[in-house]
DNA sequence: GCTTGACCTTCCTGTTGCTGGAAAGTTCAA
DNA sequence: TTGAACTTTCCAGCAACAGGAAGGTCAAGC
């Protein structure tokens, strides 16, 4: 099959399957006389597997490595429960950092009117030139 | 002040600085006659403003607005609200994809012995041919 | 045999928000 | 006068693609 069918099999747009391929993370497809990328079913569950790795916040490369330890059929399940465990402190970060956004957020938002009038705490808020702290940790 | 030390006593690294005024976030600083970039207590004042707002996770182009209205002494503060809106929407529609990849995440990984055998439900269901759903949207 | 349209190819640019580095000029103190 | 510690501009690169240009290919319909 051509790239677009597989692109549509597996949800990987052609311009990603693509990439992915000049990045190294998938092997070269292989080519038609014309040039045309030549995929089959075996390639689709590899870009669906990549697919899945990704929507779960696995980098590019972390996929590399889930790929690499997929098809080898004696790796350890250990280093593939690893890069969970580190993709699931990552996102635990994340989640950290974006609720002490939220509740800074909120905390200046309450005390802000929202209508016609010109004072907002808000504003003060990020001049630092009112009440607490507005944002703590820069990061 | 030259450059290095509004770094200093605003938090935003001289090489930043220099970024935001060349895409237009703060106006040009006056030069000395070698060229030299010159900053006021204002201008500290101003990048302290911006980085407070960039690590509350406002884009650039919103802490353009926010300096806007900041300066903007008839602004309404229903204006500066609804940019706040906005940013807790993106924040809680990103807290929402990060709690279903780290529950996705931590569901696989309670089945994995992670330890030295080859069988990891982890890789199963990334492959999609275990299991449930691992990736419920791509976005 | 020819056209048309849907494919496909590569290559280049742009996105966001910086950061690092090179090459060169400036300032200040010892 | 020399040296360190600044500063300047410009160019590259990070992640992970997306958009688009210019051109080749393929299959169907006439």
């Amino acid at each position: 099959m051509n790239i677009g069918t597989a692109a549509r099999q597996s949800g990987v747009p052609a311009k990603t399957i693509r990439y992915y391929e000049s990045v190294g993370l998938i092997q070269p497809a292989d080519r038609t006389a014309a040039g045309y990328r030549v995929y089959g079913r075996e390639d689709v569950e590899t870009l669906r597997f990549v697919q899945r790795a990704r929507s779960l916040g696995f980098s590019v490369e972390e996929v590399g490595s889930l790929l690499t330890l997929w098809r080898d059929r004696s790796r350890s399940s250990a280093e593939v429960k690893a890069l969970a465990r580190h993709r699931v402190a990552d996102i635990d970060r994340k989640l950290s950092e974006l609720t002490e956004m939220r509740d800074t957020l909120i905390h200046l938002m309450e005390r802000c009117h929202g209508d016609a009038r010109p004072d907002c705490p808000i504003l003060q808020g990020l001049a630092g030139k009112s009440p607490e702290k507005v944002a703590k940790s820069a990061h």
